[in-house]
DNA sequence: GCCAACGTTGGC
DNA sequence: GCCAACGTTGGC
């Protein structure tokens, strides 16, 4: 299994409303970044991830899993764009900010630190790990 | 609200 | 195929 981060503002889609979507999951849809489109290519059912309020809260607030593999956007016409479906799992118990990772040496490499614009992206089974643990949850 | 970083577009 | 111009994102 693999570990993903996927970042989204609040304003638009927030971790509340991931919740309200349960089992059934929901678009990740709207990328339009071939990088971040890659790395949904690369996902597969089961693999889980962080969900990070982006803008004023930046902090990772829970954790969700990949829950059909990438597809066509429907929110556009052009082919180009595929997104997955990601459902929420559980919120975190302490949220983990983005000021705490980038105050854990362990974290340094995280994606989100070297390239805070990139929406989806590859976390580390190491990372997992420690933000788990600092968030309070586990699977 | 500003601006740095980054990605994309289009003229050449 | 290069690169200047432009638009967007997201941290501060």
């Amino acid at each position: 299994m693999r570990y993903w981060l996927f970042k989204s503002e609040p304003e638009t889609w927030s971790w509340d409303d991931q919740m309200a979507k349960g089992d059934a999951g929901e678009e990740w849809n709207g990328v339009r970044n071939y990088q971040a489109r890659n790395f949904m290519r690369e996902m597969a059912v089961g693999d889980r991830g962080f969900f990070y309020h982006s803008q004023k809260q930046r902090a990772i607030v829970g954790l969700v899993e990949v829950c059909a593999p990438a597809h066509p956007d429907s929110t556009t016409d052009d082919p180009r764009w595929e997104c997955v479906d990601i459902k929420a799992l559980i919120p975190v118990k302490t949220p983990v900010t983005l000021d705490d990772i980038k105050a854990d040496p362990r974290l340094s490499e995280m994606v989100l630190v070297r390239n805070s614009r990139l929406s989806v992206q590859p976390v580390t089974d190491d990372e997992w790990q420690i933000i788990c643990a600092a968030a309070g949850v586990s699977l």
